[in-house]
DNA sequence: TACTTTCGTGTAATCGATTACATAAAACTT
DNA sequence: AAGTTTTATGTAATCGATTACACGAAAGTA
């Protein structure tokens, strides 16, 4: 294993030093020509590879950025992902990306690491509110790595964020199962704390009252974004005096999981029970009884975080824009809400 | 915005040398307990934060581990990447991913970002073979940065792999699907350079031959592991003189693809054809047809890939230890290919 | 020819932490 | 009290690169 060459081994060998070859490997105008091609064979004869840990130490970038989402196998955060890397890359951005599995003290530990890692910016859907992970955000902050938020964010003052309008995705879902004929409508909602889960409620319960329902305590559950918990979920509607005839979900996965247990208990759907999900997972396309969902476009949700990183990067330390991206939510109706043919 | 604050900054402050700090915050038994105490709290006071990058620049580790992979939006590699953060995670390593998107230039770039950012360790899954990407490997094991490969590997002499018995997968599959009648078998395959679509092919193959069943040259697509590749697909082979009566598919979305456009086109399944997968995704289970398919376990294969790196770190350069581990995969039957009921 | 520019390179500080070695002060021997 | 050991801290090199400043040599100017 050849061991590793520093520019001081390159200039030990051509008896210059290491300011020259530095110099020489940088473009320097004022190398001569002969020595900066000489430099430039030698360092390539000797396998040099440029240390970019010391050159992040000196000159505090690194070209990556960070990415922290609550997990990476759902289409929804892979997509976003994806836009991400789409817009930054032809820029000489590197993307690293760190998962936090819904546990705020993972957030703060992925936080941390791409600090420490000196990446040029942060770009991410957090996970919770919470006291806890403050100081994680502060750190970030204090030390001037743009931060960005997408779908799920925080309010902090002067940071930029991406998002869609979600209360008019849960008005129009809502608002569709109501045409539909579906008269008492549930919600499966999440983490309060969370805006996007809040206003996907609000935008539920307001569709409810302008189309003169009224709105139902019990009928809402908060319920993790999972198969399992939807399933459970149904559970605990179907045990109501005057169980629901439909579920609007802020979750796909959830969506599912309601699905199936309506199935497992003979309920049809879309005759008698109706279902609309969020995120426009693919799966919500693929089943046979196709899912009614409501579309975040995430490629573009991440292309556009991407170029507010972009700008806020150029106009270094100038003036703090706080840029709020509000996307448009496109409802995809499918058979599980169907009644009338189309 | 508070100023970065080193150990120098600390140092003056209390009159003393960054030497003392630095051995009081890392709990040198030499230091007074008193001006240990006294250290501490003053750097809490200041918000001290340890720079990383410097450490990593002197001490040459960095506790982060790069994961690559082709991409992230298949629950196989979310999955494996799981087990591996799992089994890292208590060992205090921080785990950054990188994706591929099946991009040889990108996989180069992704390893050099990875050396760079001086991860203690690299477990990845190739996206392809080739001279191309050659010099990147060939800079990750000049630099002794541990390689483990998983799932798709690559020969290279000292590097441990995890990987499933692809061989036996596809030969169970292959043998499930005569044994349900059908005769005239296809296979959808990807890329042959990568051991596991040659090994599964192989192990289709030698099934065929075992029970007396011809190999027909014409019923192997190479194919994308998408669904719209698995559309096209079958396409192709039911414009055959004998179109096949079954499919025995690389990837779970060809095989998807392939039960869409089936269906499209009135066939049913199983009872005219049937169909089984490789990966175990999840939605192969969600279907109301689901899809017979092959599990690799990847939560385990990744904790194993895991416990390699773990292994291979702790003896640091003594003997270099190849493992090789290979996991039995398991067939899942499911309604695609059952004709018998069960 | 003497003086000013320009050119090409060297010197040394810097980024922030760790650590082998040196050393002064304190504690212990005898 | 003189010598030895221990303790706590300081000094300075190191990791690998960049860069402001310095300076000798070559080229240009009058």
């Amino acid at each position: 294993m050849s061991e590793k060459v520093t520019i001081y081994d390159i200039a030990e060998k051509l008896n210059i030093t290491a300011a020259t070859v530095s110099r020489a490997l940088n473009n320097n105008p004022k190398i001569k020509e002969a020595t900066r091609e000489l430099v430039i064979k030698t360092a390539a004869a000797m396998n040099y590879k440029q240390n970019k840990l010391a050159l992040a130490l000196k000159s505090g970038r690194s070209n990556n950025i960070g990415v922290i989402v609550p997990r990476i196998d759902s289409n929804f955060f892979a997509s976003v992902i994806r836009g991400i890397e789409e817009e930054l890359y032809p820029h000489g951005y590197q993307v690293i990306i760190c998962q936090t599995h819904e546990s705020i003290k993972r957030e703060n530990e992925n936080l941390h690491t791409l600090v420490d890692a000196q990446v040029d910016g942060i770009m991410m859907s957090v996970t919770g509110i919470s006291d806890e992970n403050d100081s994680a955000f502060r750190n970030v902050l204090e030390k001037n790595v743009p931060l960005i938020f997408f779908d799920r964010s925080k309010h902090i003052d002067g940071v930029s964020s991406v998002t869609i309008n979600d209360f008019k995705g849960g008005y129009l879902a809502t608002k569709h199962l109501i045409d539909e004929g579906c008269r008492n409508i549930a919600h499966f909602s999440g983490d309060q704390s969370l805006d996007i889960f809040k206003n996907r409620f609000l935008g539920y319960k307001q569709a409810l009252l302008d189309n003169g329902l009224s709105f139902n305590e019990e009928y809402v559950i908060f319920t993790k974004s999972s198969v399992e918990a939807g399933k459970d979920a149904v559970d605990k509607l179907l045990q109501l005096q005057t169980p629901p005839d439909a579920i609007f979900s802020s979750s796909d996965f959830a969506a599912l999981g309601a699905i199936q247990e309506l199935k497992e208990r003979n309920i049809s759907i879309p005759s008698e029970f109706c279902v609309a999900g969020f995120s426009n997972e693919p799966f919500t396309k693929f089943m046979e009884l196709s899912i009614t969902s409501v579309d975040q476009s995430p490629l573009e949700m991440g292309r556009m975080s991407a170029r507010v990183f972009l700008e806020q990067v150029d106009k270094t330390d100038t003036i703090k824009i706080e840029k709020k991206v509000v996307l448009a939510p496109e409802l995809h109706i499918r058979k599980s809400s169907t009644r009338t043919n189309f």
